[in-house]
RNA sequence: GCGCUCAUAGCUCAACGGAUAGAGCACUUGACUACGGAUCAAGAGGUUGCAGGUUCGAAUCCUGCUGAGCGCACCA
């Protein structure tokens, strides 16, 4: 593994030398090196540079220029408009990148100089529910955020935060206890499984009886107090359906194809002896008080309707415990045990007081240092079409399984179409890669804060700006590596002069580490989404006007192989990095 | 009432305070015995919700307004 400086960060080393010559008070003024659409490079520092200086912004540009030159990186230098610089590479600089990021598993992309340890929160579905819409994007953008802090260098580990524990479960154990047989198999009808079937069944079946029957709402209330209590029968009771529930998740994860395990499901019971301990703390130390009978955590800028202060509650008057009191539970352990510097929750952004009061609590009761970093990664809500919650025609939450199956169908029935001759094993291979992939894509392209809306036609779409567009490219590319004329290699041939696609290319494929160091800080998984969508039409181009295979000479079909193999090896990374799949064939 | 998020092409969305605000879809026009056309090229489409302010420079930062969504004491 070699790590290789990309062409900006090298232009920059320049300019901060420079810089520093021209003006040793500011040496560690950023230039501001972006790219443009006038040169390959234009930095913009100069005219901020200038301001403190009270010079004139081109001069100070000029002076700059002046400990500047051309060299085996630097092609061209100019002054432009107000005090821009623009700067051209040259093709060397480019090519010789191209073959270093080629020969390297990682392309060239080095790791975090100081990896932390991260806990990301991600999925939390709930045992003995359906997942639905409202899981797809936490679980989506979880695992990618995973995969992408992972490359970066990150310890990450990760936590379903499974909704386990609760009042609700007593009404599912007592009818469980009363009805031994519901869970048993050959009862379902195939629907999402025989796991879910066999749960859903349950489900309506007690919450039937318990709005009928007040005798078994009674005996439910009272099985809650049980299963609080540890005793036995109840607890094995609620493991069965933990462990039928689990069957149902992997189940799902198998399907979306995400990172997430058994052992990265530690659900809210786990905290659960732990809670009695937290609230005494917080009541000895003073951070909570109480107030109506309840434990709670008050904050000077939180204020409700009637401007009464709003609390964060740790413990009900009826002495029961809130998944405010587990959250906190968790960071205490998250920090403490597990040694995490950084806790990321992905989350949907209507928790978004929730997080802040949770946190601020945190903070106060010292189990969140400051050098501990704590988001909550928000997101928008699903919609439908129409620009209201995603229903489906009978007003009930779409199914995560429906979802999923309907984008691989659609994707089975144009995979089809390309290849009928294709064995029916494969086929469902690819559609689901496919299917799976357009969905993902769909989600991470658009930035993760605003509402989502989804769309089922154009996200399985085939065309345009989709998972399936990058997949396509990355097709083509392997159909014409795998046609390499014997005895050819692709290799970098450092003295061609490149032509505009293939220097364009060159440069975005040399931006990819940059890229990826963006979305590990920001969090920002559409940003990736972007880049490879941009390489992938930047590919095209070049394919357009570069032939590779029917290239004039050797040499260039050789550059020109090596520009597709790394173009691949990027998009391949490029979409594993956000959990997409790359298959040889469409 | 207070708070959070948001408002950009007909639609869905981008744009780390930088020069002429970009993609995709849809639309118009070109290119097919094709290194896989699931493609490419070109065109048209904008007072970045409104009004001020800061700045050499604002879609971006600040203030106000309008409009939308969401959240605000024992559900999670």
């Amino acid at each position: 593994m070699a790590t290789v400086l990309s062409i900006a960060d090298a232009v920059k080393q320049r300019f901060a030398q420079a810089i520093s010559i021209a003006f040793p008070d500011a040496a560690d003024s950023d230039p501001q090196l972006r790219r443009s659409d006038r040169a390959d490079f234009q930095a913009n520092g100069f005219m901020s540079l200038a301001k403190p200086l009270r010079a004139n912004p081109r001069e100070v540009a000029v002076r700059v220029l002046e400990n500047l030159a051309a060299d085996e990186v630097i092609a061209n230098l100019e002054v432009s408009g107000p005090g821009f610089i623009n700067v051209s590479v040259t093709d060397a600089a480019i090519l010789e990148r191209l073959a270093a990021r080629a020969a390297d598993t990682r392309l060239g992309v080095g790791s975090s100089a100081a990896p932390g340890v991260t806990v990301i929160d991600y999925s939390q579905p709930n045992i003995a529910k359906e997942m639905h819409v409202g899981h797809l994007r936490s679980t989506i953008i979880g695992d990618a955020l995973v995969r992408i802090l992972k490359f970066s260098g990150e310890t990450v580990i990760k936590r379903n935060h499974l909704g386990d524990w609760g009042t609700q479960f007593g009404m599912l154990i007592q009818y469980l206890l009363e009805h031994p047989g519901e869970l048993d198999e050959g009862k379902e009808s195939a629907d999402s499984g025989p796991s879910m079937s066999r749960l859903n069944r349950l489900y309506k079946a007690s919450r039937a009886l318990f709005d009928s029957d007040t005798e078994f709402a009674n005996r439910s209330r009272l099985r809650v107090v049980d299963l609080q209590a540890g005793d036995e029968e109840t607890v094995a009771s609620w493991q069965r359906m933990v462990d039928e529930s689990k069957l149902y998740f992997e189940a799902v994860y198998a399907n979306l194809d995400v990172l997430l395990e058994d052992n990265d499901a530690i659900g809210e019971s786990y905290y659960n002896h732990m809670l009695a301990d937290v609230c005494a703390d917080l009541e000895a130390s003073g951070v909570a008080v109480r107030s109506d009978g309840a434990l709670c955590v008050f904050f000077d800028d939180i204020k409700g309707q009637g401007g009464e202060p709003t609390p964060l509650i740790v413990q009900k008057s009826d002495g029961g415990y809130g998944y405010a009191t587990t959250d906190l539970a968790a960071i205490r352990d998250r920090v403490g045990m597990l040694g995490a510097n950084q806790l990321l929750y992905i989350v949907d952004s209507r928790q978004a007081l929730h997080f802040q009061m949770v946190f601020e609590t945190a903070r106060r009761a010292d189990w969140l240092p400051d050098d501990v970093r704590a988001l909550h990664l928000g997101f928008g809500t699903v919609l439908g079409k129409d620009g209201k919650p995603f229903k489906t025609r009978s007003g009930e939450t779409v199914r995560l399984m429906d979802l999923l199956d309907e984008a691989v169908d659609r994707a089975g029935t144009v995979v089809s179409e390309k290849s009928p001759q294709l064995a029916s094993e494969e086929l469902e291979d690819r559609a689901k890669q496919v299917g799976i992939g357009a969905v993902k894509y769909a989600d991470l392209s658009t930035s993760r804060t605003r509402d989502y809306i989804f769309d089922a036609d154009r996200m399985v779409s085939l065309n345009g700006d989709t998972g399936t567009y990058l997949q396509y490219a990355y097709a083509r590319i392997q159909s014409i590596l795998r046609k390499t004329p014997e005895g050819v290699t692709p290799t970098a041939h450092r003295d061609l002069a490149l032509e505009p696609a293939e220097r364009a290319l060159g440069l975005l494929l040399d931006e990819f580490g940059a890229t990826v160091d963006l979305v590990a800080e920001t969090f920002e998984p559409h940003r990736l989404c972007a880049y490879l969508h941009n390489l992938a039409s930047a590919y095209t181009t070049f394919y357009e006007h570069c032939p590779v295979l029917k290239a004039p000479t050797r040499e260039v079909m050789e550059t020109r192989l090596l520009l597709c193999q790394l173009t691949g090896q990027t998009l391949r990374q490029g979409m594993d990095l956000l959990g997409i799949g790359t298959p040889e064939r469409l």
